[in-house]
RNA sequence: GGUCCCGUGGUGUAGCCUGGCCAAACACGCGGCCCUGUCAAGGCCGAGAACGCCGGUUCGAAUCCGGUCGGGACCGCCA
């Protein structure tokens, strides 16, 4: 058999016009008229009409694989299928040859409906062999494809870092692997390789990248899988504008080659507490304008009782003006209700015409309309609460409005750098925290005023978004020891955790270490964009479900008796842990 | 941990709000027959689901209620 070299089905044009070919492929379509039997045969490369009149019909059904030997030639005038990449021409068959017979499928191959994402999964091997996802895979591999060119012109090395390893400075749940010659120990996977790049930027690889996997053992999200894979880089003797630079390129290149889209450049670049006011998110799309207004200014002291008590708890009141959303039914204003709700928040009103009109003054309102720059036929939506609580609320609201609005532009591609982003933050206690890492590196001339403001000292460091969608972050590093200090001082870590945590990398900071920063884009996501999908599933050839399962090879599983006793491990759990 | 949506023959849907006319409809697929130019081929015939599971309400439940399992979207979490 020398199918390997064969001709593809769907490769086939007028040009190859009697042709002696010899295909391999799969029965897409079958259409029986009694004496002649059209077959639609598919291979990766597309599909190809086979004329099929021969003495001895074989039994031919759906998903049969066969060999066919035959001539190329011309459709006869008339009968050419303009929807075909083939039409112009079909195979006359002298001989068939099934070499192995098919199942009917538990779900058409050739369809475009999908079917339900479990029986997808659970099957993932047939959902793959729909055209859809075979184009998906191969738009991944193009991807790569080019991410290395891109790279590699640009002398950057690919260096290969380890899975079994060791907790990352990152905040995010490791995956644990346990030791089985040193009981009682476990290795972690990476979450990113951010020490090891940094490393490698002692050793002067100058300039590195990894088409690397990662693992975090969070809850997922249409675009979050707990493995994924990042193009981890980091650059030696960089600042922000050489990183900005690369990754633009970078994604001008992957736009261009992969979808023939031009995207302009340079992207702009957002504060990320603006991007928090304006759009409630740090990842906010631009194909739509819809912008927040924060209306504390305008209620000071307003008689609304739901306001008063939200602003005098320190919270916020945003508002948001829907063009033309005065013709929003009750039954669509309860819904974004819900969604308000459901995101965790008291619940969302709205002027006029909603419970308010009668707490607020008239000069009230007619502020609130000038802040939002609501226009007569538009509604204004007011979310109040915790600051971070209302901007998550009010910008779920932005993204749902023009969603059901259709507000949205498709078709561009609105990429820009969250950029400057913040050293510190607050967390749940009120305590001080690290925004990124610990070795995001300050702006120098912030540090003056950290004792007084240090939620005000910028930091550099970055993320990329597009449309909505967070593709990548990254900083530049401290490399200063004394600033280092300062910053693990301002943290108050104290100095044991930080010898056990990042004692390597301090260590090797004293033998010589560049000034470098790097970044690190998520190629699912780009796939996702490239590929125009919202799924993260679509664009990973074997995903988990959102409990974290594999439906097909059914992981994770329970494992033998002896696999525990020989790492030492008790299997105690009863009941699933709280997440 | 929370909010919300979904679960009906192999597949995709309808029915569910407003219980009985539903041992459940339609399309594709499947089995059989007819047809030498179709291409979502067509025509005729046929098989196939007691409606995820458990319990409750009711004279009566796919339809209402509770629980549970599974899939999905989102918040928290996660860069």
């Amino acid at each position: 058999m020398s199918g390997y070299s064969a001709p593809h089905c769907g490769s086939l044009r007028a040009s190859d016009d009697g042709r002696e070919v010899e295909l391999y492929g799969w029965v897409a379509r079958r259409r029986d008229m009694g004496g002649v039997v059209f077959v639609d045969l598919r291979d990766r490369w597309g599909k190809v009409q086979v004329v099929l009149k021969l003495a001895a019909m074989p039994e031919l059904r759906l998903e049969y694989v066969v060999r066919v030997r035959g001539t190329v030639r011309r459709r006869p005038a008339g009968s050419e299928n303009p929807k075909m990449e083939t039409g112009e021409v079909e195979v006359v068959a002298e001989e068939i040859e099934i070499l192995t017979r098919s199942e009917p499928p538990p779900f058409p191959i050739e369809d475009a409906e999908e079917p339900d994402e479990k029986t997808r999964l659970e099957y993932r091997y047939l959902d793959l062999r729909r055209p859809a996802m075979t184009r998906m895979l191969e738009l991944r591999s193009k991807v790569n494809r080019i991410i290395r060119d891109f790279m590699e012109e640009r002398e950057f090395v690919e260096v290969e870092t380890p899975i079994l390893t060791r907790s990352s400075p990152s905040g995010a749940r490791d995956f644990l692997v346990p030791s089985r010659l040193h009981p009682n120990e476990f290795y972690a996977l990476p979450q990113a390789p951010q020490m090891l790049k940094q490393l490698l930027m002692v050793s002067g690889v100058q300039r590195y990248y990894q088409i690397a996997r990662c693992f975090r053992d969070e809850n997922l999200r249409a675009d979050r899988q707990p493995e994924f894979t990042q193009l981890d880089l980091e650059m030696s003797f960089c600042d922000e504008e050489d990183v900005f630079g690369l990754v633009e390129a970078l994604f001008a290149r992957l736009w261009k080659d992969a979808i023939g889209a031009t995207i302009e450049m340079p992207f702009p670049r957002l504060d990320i507490k603006e991007s928090f006011l304006r759009y409630g998110t740090d990842k906010p799309d631009l194909r739509y304008e819809l912008e927040i207004a924060d209306l504390g200014d305008a209620l000071g002291d307003t008689r609304a009782e739901v306001f008063r008590r939200v602003l005098a708890a320190g919270g916020v009141v945003r508002g948001l003006a829907v063009p033309g959303g005065r013709d929003m039914s009750r039954r669509e204003l309860d819904e974004l209700v819900t969604v308000a709700r459901g995101a965790g928040g008291q619940g969302l009103a709205w002027v006029p015409g909603g419970a308010l009109d009668k707490h607020l003054a008239s000069d009230e309102i007619d502020a609130i309309k000038h802040l939002t720059g609501a226009g007569p036929d538009d509604l204004v939506l007011i979310a109040a609460d915790r600051r971070r609580k209302a901007e998550t609320v009010i910008g779920l609201i932005r993204q749902e409005i023009a969603r059901r609005r259709k507000l949205i532009r498709e078709g561009e591609w609105r990429f820009l750098w969250i950029n400057p982003t913040y050293l510190f933050e607050e967390d749940d206690q009120g305590h001080i925290t690290y925004a990124h890492h610990p070795f995001t590196r300050p702006f120098e001339e912030d540090m003056s005023f950290v004792e007084e403001r240090p939620y005000d000292v910028r930091a550099h460091a970055y993320d990329i978004v597009c449309n909505g969608y967070e593709l990548g972050g990254g900083s530049l590093r401290i490399y200063d020891p004394r600033m280092q200090e300062r910053v693990f001082q301002l943290l108050g870590m104290p100095l044991d955790v930080i010898r056990e945590r990042f004692g390597t990398l301090l260590e090797a900071f004293t033998y010589g270490v560049p000034p470098h920063g790097g970044i690190a884009p998520g190629i699912d996501r780009i796939v996702m964009m490239l590929g125009g999908t919202d799924n993260i599933r679509d664009v990973i050839a074997f995903p988990k479900t959102q409990s974290m399962s594999d439906l097909m090879l059914g992981a994770p599983s329970e494992v033998d008796q002896a696999q525990l006793d020989e790492l030492g491990i008790k299997a105690v759990a009863t009941k699933k842990p709280a997440s």
